[in-house]
DNA sequence: CTTCCTATTGATCATGCGATCAACAAGCAA
DNA sequence: TTGCTTGTTGATCGCATGATCAATAGGAAG
């Protein structure tokens, strides 16, 4: 009945198609998780046939690890930068726990997830995993060797420390994604735990007993 | 040319062929993981045909969660039983993260991260996964309270720690399941962790500095 | 030995997936 | 306008999945 029916999607330059390509099946990863990407899914969303989003990659796996890496590589980048405006490794630290935490990254999470069990079938993506780890503990543990650096820490394996702390992040967060009621305090009890692990002060990462979390 | 050619798999009990159904989808599940779980896949390792696996199964939905139930349980179960030769809550809580970070459970652990995944899109499974939770949740519990009966914690918040403590044993265990190099003494700097949340002395969950930890 | 219950088969259906490719047509260049 | 490059189509193949069910045959009961 309506005018909007097309028949044939427009003519675009390659770019600008691998571009609606890459972001459409970014959305689809968020939404409903790396496994709901698939040919003819990207296709439909893009408005387009199935063989041309398969003409755009060499084959899926490798169109799940880019997307994968797209979506990861950005939130380290965003809250790396956070880091760079606070002067202090400790408010850093805090910073980074409180961020990690709120709750306003489960879809990115969810992905995280999903990625490790998928990684088991798809080498590409495995590879993409590995990296994107390497990526998120470099952060952690600059943070963590400039605290030792100026005092504020005491530990003597920053590496492991910076591996720890991640791994805690991942797992408590992938455990919000199950269950939200029954935790409360999240963050402040990660925080007491990473302070144990770090050798600070306690109370010195976050200071109010009771702090409010979660998004807006 | 060998006479070990079976034509058709012989007659067993009901409760009999469903027992072997169950223990093969196990199988497949700590081998493969709980997606390779198939009507066809567990029909050739019992050696039998696809529509008996079906027959024994309202759907398979509901297999995949019973496995996951299944095997979950039985590490829930096998834990708990250990912690009750322990006489103290230190003891206990350091065995507990001993016992759980030695590696000697990753199959468990890439079931857990799948399930996560999978009951996005099975309900009878996420509502598997939410209950075994609560049990893990409550033995970890029942040991922190004790602990702080005992006066050996000082935590103002048992049930939100053991949530705590789950979250980074999962959260660890599966990044060592991507990754196992690059993490030294994963023991040593979650129990330093866990005293921090718990309040216990720095060094008293685990003695050593450098703990042996990894299988064999 | 015969009967009969039922465990078991295996073909079948509908669905979805990735991959492939000859054919088509949009739009720029001449 | 004409011609040609190339972005785009959509049908098609092979394969895998879950589910279903009439037909078969094992084996205990009579």
């Amino acid at each position: 009945m309506s005018s909007t029916i097309q028949k044939r999607a427009a003519r675009k330059t390659p770019s600008e198609r691998a571009a609606e390509i890459t972001e459409a099946a970014k959305e689809i990863a968020l939404e409903q998780g790396l496994s709901a990407i698939t040919l003819r899914n990207v296709a439909g969303r893009v408005g387009v046939a199935s063989g041309l989003v398969a003409h755009y990659q060499p084959n899926v796996d490798a169109l799940v690890a880019g997307i994968f890496a797209t979506i990861v590589a950005a939130e380290t980048e965003e809250v790396s930068g956070l880091l760079d405006r606070l002067p202090t490794p400790l408010e850093q630290l805090g910073m980074l726990l409180e961020t990690l935490m709120d709750g306003s990254r489960l879809d990115v999470t969810a992905v995280w997830v999903e990625a490790w069990t998928l990684g088991r079938r798809n080498e590409a993506l495995a590879a993409c995993v590995r990296e994107q780890m390497d990526a998120w503990q470099a952060v952690v543990q600059r943070v963590v060797e400039t605290g030792i650096a100026a005092g504020e820490f005491e530990t003597f394996d920053a590496p492991s420390v910076a591996w720890q702390i991640l791994g805690m992040v991942d797992g408590l967060n992938a455990q919000a994604l199950v269950r939200w009621d029954g935790v409360s305090d999240r963050g402040t009890h990660l925080a007491r735990a990473v302070e144990g692990m770090v050798g600070a002060a306690r109370g010195s990462l976050l200071p109010g007993g009771a702090q409010h979390f979660g998004p807006i």
